[in-house]
DNA sequence: CGCACTAGACTTTTT
DNA sequence: GTCTAGTGCG
């Protein structure tokens, strides 16, 4: 195999088949290439079959691009089937077919979205009276089950958890139900009761790889170590530069866990940058320089060399925007493709502004993020229809649709439904045969309806069967009544979500299935697609957070709304907290190629309140010779001095600032507070409102004493 | 049971 | 400011 393109860290990379590898793969140091030419390499060379290899990633797009690459490699061979997936589809494709091993589950079982699952937790608390807000209640049981450490000081707090986490285990499997945290959870759960399936898939599996390594959480390691253990060829690669998933409880110390666990790994180091100009990197570099706590490595460019960043202070979110759609046209009219354009931020409110001036000015844009596809209201019900027609006892989807649109099957009537359900041991749909109180007239109705459609799908082109739905169901007539353009915004949706049937079809068209079974195929894991999953070829302006870009690289880059309470983030309160943040600017500034934007503004409107902004304070840390002021060239050098642009770090003045109750404090984005309590480094702040009361770390770099 | 109005939350990042 | 969930009335 030609690996000629390669350099030598990489191709050590490639080569070193056999035993535990970790690579260090700082921004655009070919990390992809690296991984798909392993693969490759294992299969052409080593003559391995393309099913004994496993590639684990992060998201869907990842492990799309890599079956793309890989095939690409090897003459077109086809890599839809290859087990090469994020860590979550690979848990379902497991349990799809084992789970019977373990108690309480059939394969048929459904997987809930955090929407579904902070839904079950508060009928929970309604149920049970309980107090305490369902958002947290759910955000602790996510994290218990992640193995994290945390500790509830509010004994009404600790009771509603107990109660509230063992219903909520409850719930799930009386209804078949397993979400995004359960699916691995299960699995190792699965491996450690049925050891003779744990060994089936170490036996197959001779080659383990995973992306993004800094991003795997405790459980996730477990798993990976798992499956290792019987050939332990596994390879690892990852940048604690780009670790920015601690919230999801990412753990950067699995990277000091697998060196201790495999001794005799090797270590490989990707320093040499291929992606961004000198100066870009120089900006990159000044940033996580400010981080402690990472593993020293040094980022080389490849020589390539262009403009210095450019800084823009404007007044409003207006003239940013403004400012970076001019940018855009200028570029453009030089022969830049709309799609070399990213525009990047902290938080998905901020795209709001910009969509305004890039409609008005008829560029085209696509926006990442916001609400995934299949999360909206009229695919989960679409898909609810669907799962009922092929798993007639899916009573939690069941319960979604029967009354939607309005069928006059209320509380009560389902209330007596399942209580009826309950005595015969039988799903609700099967038991509406059997109900014959109130509304049985109505559930009968339904019945006789789905089975009427049920027939129909027998029939039918697959992707037919939404317009079946729509009509017979009348949820087209539902829509029709409401909003019209909400209206045309759910039908242009769901008009999407057919031609997913259609793929789907196209994908499966020579096996011989029904479209029963293709359909069950492509509900099995629809909760964990997105629709960022395939990389849609269009030539638009990319909107998108830091996180969601993660991975992507773009000639032009724009990080915008550079500011104090946005970015870092006002929940950042602990020194960790700010470290991930510059985390995330590192990953921002590291997907530029050749340009690099930065702008922030001086007041924001947020909130209902036009509110006054300061620059982030990571503006401070980039040394002033690695940027340009916007226009700077231009303008007289006293006005730019006099702006009030960067030393705005007064970080070294409050580290060494310590802060007593009763001291007056000014906070960049908060204004002026006093301090009503210390807990160690947290200091509990009043400010004025709108703000009020707020924990902070008393040396964040935002807040100054005031005498 | 369904509609209309109101109060409150929301704005960190996601498989 | 905007969206949503919840309440109360017809």
């Amino acid at each position: 195999m030609d690996l000629s393109g390669l350099n030598e860290p990489q191709k050590a990379a490639v080569t070193q088949t056999s035993g535990a590898v970790m690579v260090m793969a700082g921004a655009g140091s070919g990390k992809t290439k690296v991984l798909t030419t392993r693969i490759a390499y294992i299969i052409d060379e080593l003559g391995v079959s393309k099913d004994s290899i496993l590639a684990l990633t992060f998201t869907n797009k990842a492990a799309n691009e890599m079956k793309v690459r890989i095939s690409n490699i090897l003459g077109g061979i086809d890599t839809k089937n290859m087990w090469v997936s994020t860590f979550h589809s690979f848990c379902v494709r497991i349990l799809r077919k084992e789970i019977g091993h373990l108690e309480n589950y059939t394969n048929s079982f459904n997987i809930i979205d955090e929407e579904d699952a902070q839904k079950i937790v508060k009928d929970i608390c309604k149920n049970e009276c309980i107090d305490s807000k369902p958002k947290e209640l759910r955000h602790l049981i996510s994290k218990s089950k992640n193995f994290e450490a945390f500790s509830i000081d509010d004994p009404f707090l600790n009771q509603d958890y107990d109660t509230v986490s063992r219903l909520y285990e409850e719930y799930k499997i009386k209804n078949n139900l397993l979400d995004f945290d359960d699916l691995i959870i299960k699995t190792i759960e699965l491996f450690k009761e049925a050891p003779e399936v744990l060994y089936r898939y170490q036996y197959k599996f001779e080659y383990i790889l995973v992306d993004e390594f800094q991003d795997t959480n405790a459980l996730q390691y477990v798993l990976i170590r798992m499956l290792a253990a019987l050939h332990n060829n596994i390879f690892v690669v990852g940048d604690d530069f780009q670790s920015i998933y601690s919230f999801r409880g990412a753990k950067i110390e699995n990277i000091h866990k697998f060196r201790r666990d495999y001794k005799d790994h090797k270590m490989i180091l990707l320093e040499e940058n291929y992606r961004s100009t000198n100066e870009i990197l120089n900006l990159a570099n000044c940033i996580i320089d400010k981080n402690p706590n990472q593993i020293k490595k040094v980022m080389y460019s490849h020589g390539k060399t262009g403009d210095k960043p450019i800084l823009y202070d404007a007044d409003t979110a207006f003239g940013e925007a403004s400012f970076v759609v001019e940018q855009i046209k200028k570029l453009h009219d030089k022969g830049d493709s709309y799609s070399d354009f990213a525009i990047m931020y902290r938080a998905n409110y901020i795209s709001r502004g910009f969509e305004d001036v890039l409609l008005r000015e008829h560029i085209p844009y696509r926006i990442f993020g916001g609400l995934s596809f299949f999360a909206r209201k009229e695919i989960k019900d679409m898909t609810a229809y669907l799962r009922v027609l092929v798993h007639p006892d899916d009573n939690f989807s069941f319960l979604r649709i029967v009354n939607e649109p309005k069928r006059k099957i209320g509380d009560k009537v389902i209330e007596s439904l399942t209580s009826v359900s309950n005595e015969y041991n039988k799903s609700l749909f099967d038991s509406i045969d059997l109900y014959s109180g109130s509304g049985s007239i109505e559930l009968k109705k339904f019945k006789i309806m789905m089975t009427s459609i049920k027939e129909s799908l027998a029939n039918c082109k697959l992707p037919d069967i939404i317009d079946i739905l729509l009509k017979e169901t009348s949820y087209e007539d539902m829509l029709k009544k409401g909003d019209s353009d909400e209206y045309q915004d759910r039908i242009s949706n769901i008009k999407e979500f057919k031609s997913v049937l259609k793929e789907t079809e196209l994908d499966h068209e020579d096996e011989g299935l029904t479209n029963e079974e293709i359909l069950d195929i492509l509900l099995s894991d629809l909760a964990l697609r997105s629709e960022n999953d395939d990389a849609k070829e269009s030539d638009s302006v990319i909107l998108t957070t830091y996180h969601q870009a993660k991975g992507l690289e773009f000639k032009n880059v724009f990080m915008v709304a550079m500011e104090d309470g946005i970015f870092p983030s006002q929940n950042s309160v602990t020194k960790e907290d700010v470290e991930e943040e510059r985390r995330i600017c590192y990953v921002g500034i590291t997907r530029a190629k050749d340009r690099l934007f930065i702008s922030h503004v001086g007041r924001r409107f947020l909130f209902g309140f036009t509110q006054q902004m300061m620059p982030s304070c990571f503006l401070g840390e980039m040394k002033r010779e690695f940027y340009n002021l916007y226009g700077e060239y231009k303008t007289p050098k006293k006005d730019i001095e006099s702006k009030a642009i960067p030393n705005v770090l007064s970080a070294k003045d409050a580290v060494t600032s310590d802060l007593k109750v009763g001291d007056k404090v000014n906070h960049k984005t908060f204004g002026d507070g006093k301090v009503i309590s210390i807990n160690g480094k947290i200091a509990e702040i009043a400010f004025a409102l709108p703000t009020g009361i707020k924990k902070m770390l008393s040396t964040h770099p935002s807040l100054t004493k005031i005498n």
